[in-house]
DNA sequence: ACCCCTTAGTGTACCGGCTACACTATCACT
DNA sequence: AGTGATAGTGTAGCCGGTACACTAAGGGGT
């Protein structure tokens, strides 16, 4: 089967820049190319769009058939398209971004992928493609949303410490804070609900586990207050 | 002269959102369309993406084929594609959005389009295709920058009062700002020259001229200064 | 049982930037 | 000379941000 046009057109892809937080490191997800161009290179997770599919939802089905993740949220990052980025010919692509909780999520290779792996953000391989400078694109975004919305929940579980909480944000901030002026600074926000439980098994005084009160979020946000660390 | 390809593939198209300031207003710049779809209706500047063409190449042509005007910055807005906005088929756009000084940009029709003109951000026109939702992000984006970077200086002439700019952000911001605080403010950022020079033939005294000092801003910049009103 | 190690959790004082606010100076025009 | 309109200027209070050090609690080892 085969398509005509009157016109040249070029293709368009989408990729994915998927991050989690394990053992207070930031990782991303890559993917080792199973075919050519770039065999056995590392790459971001995606592929062609599909006719008559919107980006989203390419986005969400080329990662779980190359990885098996399905984030909750996609943020779209931006379009790559000068020529010659894609040896195969003129390649448009749109990047999403997504925050994931790696507990549970453990990447698996799949179709069109040889493997599927989460590498701590300080440690990439090269990358296929302009691969390299969409992660740069992204790890920019992220530093930003870090400070301007409560982002850090989507990567830690449901209950956390204010501890792990912020050693998440100085981890992606690439900067240390003040432990009492960062709890300050959240209990005034009027967000964090604390459970009354607390951490098991840790040789040391166990630390309250608090839960992100997103409905409150959402409120405050709706008033226009603005969220910042 | 056909193309044929192994798999479907969506159009690529550009779409550029370019503000201008005139006579206390913010305009954006449309064109009447001058062929199907929505023949007659106005629309964001833009057309296809031309094989191995650069996505801001591209961008400029359009604009300069349709309007006649040509931006010194683009900024990538994002990409919109889902399925259904153009009713010619499956098309993915790339937005961008650029900023002009009007004195000397008088927008003229030109091939494709049967008129371009300016039109005032609060009195516009239903839109082709999903263009209103474009010009919407595009309206935040540029609330966003006019407070985290110095913007309005693409939008004003090269020598302008105090006056002028205040005026000028409060019109982008929509919320007006307090004249000495304003001014204090603007001083203490160290990136406005007074030239010494005033305006002329005004019914009042006359308000002395400035110039923005763009290599100090880049200077400041560099140190990792953040520009914020 | 005691000691030790490690991290949880807590308050205050200073500083700087932001805000609110009103009057005099200057110029064109009549 | 008078009028109308806008340029241009300083200060005091408030709030939020920052810097900073000790006690509390729990597990593990001796």
């Amino acid at each position: 089967m085969s398509f005509v046009y009157e016109y040249p057109r070029p293709a368009v892809t989408v990729d994915a820049v998927v991050y989690g937080y394990q053992a207070e490191e930031l990782r991303v997800l890559l993917i080792e190319r199973g075919g050519p161009p770039f065999r056995g290179a590392w790459a971001l997770p995606g592929g062609f769009l599909g006719e008559n599919e919107d980006l989203p939802d390419a986005v969400r089905r080329e990662l779980l058939e190359e990885t098996g993740v399905a984030p909750l949220h996609l943020e779209q990052l931006g379009s790559w398209g000068t020529p010659g980025r894609d040896p195969r010919g003129h390649t448009i692509t749109v990047a999403y971004t997504a925050l994931v909780r790696l507990s549970g999520h453990t990447a698996k290779a799949d179709t069109d992928a040889a493997d599927a792996r989460w590498f701590p953000v300080d440690g990439l391989p090269d990358l296929a493609f302009d691969h390299g400078e969409i992660l740069d694109a992204a790890r920019e975004r992220l530093i930003e949303s870090v400070r301007t919305r409560p982002v850090g929940f989507d990567l830690l579980p449901d209950l956390f410490s204010l501890t792990e909480l912020q050693t998440l944000v100085e981890t992606v901030m690439g900067e240390p804070l003040d432990k009492r002026n960062f709890r300050k600074k959240l209990q005034s926000l009027d967000m964090l609900i604390p459970t009354g439980e607390y951490e098991s098994g840790v040789p040391r005084r166990a630390a309250q586990l608090y839960r992100f009160d997103r409905a409150m979020y959402d409120k405050l946000s709706a008033e226009g207050f603005q969220f910042r660390l």
